[in-house]
DNA sequence: CGTGGCATTGATGTGGCTCAACGATAGTGG
DNA sequence: CCACTATCGTTGAGCCACATCAATGCCACG
């Protein structure tokens, strides 16, 4: 059995503000699951039937239209959140984009659980509280920006949050980074095309912006320069 | 001095889980405070220094781009909460569109009383979590969607969400509605321009979907044929 | 050495933006 | 009460950014 004390995101998921008893009960009614790259962990529309934690993996959060139409709308890191607590549904799908290992709650324990450690809501208000300010920001994105912008923006934010939380050395964002998503999910991010978005990459390398070793890695050569064009 | 028992949003907000002696503690950290049309409440990028209930009016939530582009990234009614508690930062611009009164609470006073109160954190939390899957929801519609798609589906949200629940009378979606905004702000909602919305709502127009008797008066007349059309 | 799944690149089309003129409506002051 | 004006909305013409359609290139895989 595995146990919240080896957990790699322990004390930066939402668990921190438990104790060790805490912990403990929390650790009875949740059980961690691998998932391979590609997989659904829930579906747009069905029962809310789970939450979870990420512990290691990136996860992709969309939702479609009939037609194949899709827009990711969120996009999940470990130590995360995962799932509609308190909720009937699930209102968008999440997918596996790397190999993740996730801890999972049924719903109704979780919420149970959560509704008797005010500390533990507290916790997950305000990180709920922060993705609703990053949703409404990327709002602004995908409504009033244009393909360079996008691109460009898009780079940077990903520079910021693929930082290797593990190692805590050197904060601040990275000049060189391997993109967890290939150019599809890219353009689902940004409301664009596939050849939008490499004629925009292409472009950026060009221009000397960026280097583009291979299909997924990016090395940002002029952050000052994306900055700008980001708008 | 007003009190919250005769509040108009009594029983809606998230005063609604207090108890009456919660509610005067409540009482004496509120201030109400009228705004009219046009008026900002805070902007964005200030330090977090009030939080409300809006008891009357309708507001916008929005962010923009240093030229004149913006984004309105959210609307709020009455019963709705506005403002980040627990941060430091305003991440959006909230302004009256029409004359509107609300509850104010310095941030800091509310952090510590909803500390205080883990229900009322529960009931915002699941507000939160609400607006967050709203707003996610948006972003489908801002990043997909053509703009008679997005218009169909404008109209459509707005008939849901203008019900006067005043009347709790005859729920269900409205046939006949006053937007509380203008051409523009309906493109900045949709992420459009003013001239692309006018043109889609006279074809909706011309096509029999719709009535527009005045400026700011929508009257539904097939909402089938605008929910085949929203996609 | 194929084969299949991405990514890039090119050619073409078009939806929505831009720029500009005009019309309608509400508010104002004579 | 009506002319005047400001604001907002509509309509038209033209254009451009991005989508679409199509071909080719690049690896990683068996």
């Amino acid at each position: 059995m595995t146990s919240c004390d080896s957990c790699l995101v322990r004390n930066r998921a939402i668990c921190a503000v438990l104790d060790g008893q805490e912990l403990q009960a929390l650790n009875r009614i949740g059980r961690t699951k691998s998932i391979t790259a590609g997989q659904a962990l829930m579906w747009e529309g069905d029962d809310s039937l789970m939450v979870a934690n990420v512990i290691d993996g990136v996860l992709k959060l969309s939702t479609g239209m009939g037609d194949g139409r899709e827009q990711i709308v969120g996009i999940v890191y470990p130590a995360d959140f995962i799932g509609r607590p308190f909720g009937a549904q699930s209102q968008h799908t999440v997918t596996a984009m790397t190999d993740a290992r996730v801890c999972t709650f049924t719903r109704s324990d979780f919420d149970a659980f959560a509704r008797q450690h005010p500390e533990l809501e507290h916790k997950l208000l305000q990180r709920t509280l922060t993705e609703l300010d990053r949703a409404r920001h990327w709002m602004l994105l995908l409504g009033r920006k244009s393909a360079p912008e996008k691109v460009a923006t898009f780079l940077l934010e990903m520079s910021e949050r693929l930082v290797d939380r593990t190692c805590s050395i050197s904060n601040g964002p990275m000049e060189q980074f391997t993109l967890p998503f290939g150019r599809q999910q890219i353009a689902d991010i940004l409301g664009l095309t596939i050849e939008t978005v490499s004629r925009q990459l292409t472009k950026l390398r060009n221009d000397g912006y960026i280097d583009l070793p291979s299909r997924r890695d990016i090395i940002i050569k002029n952050r000052d320069g994306l900055a700008h064009m980001a708008g």
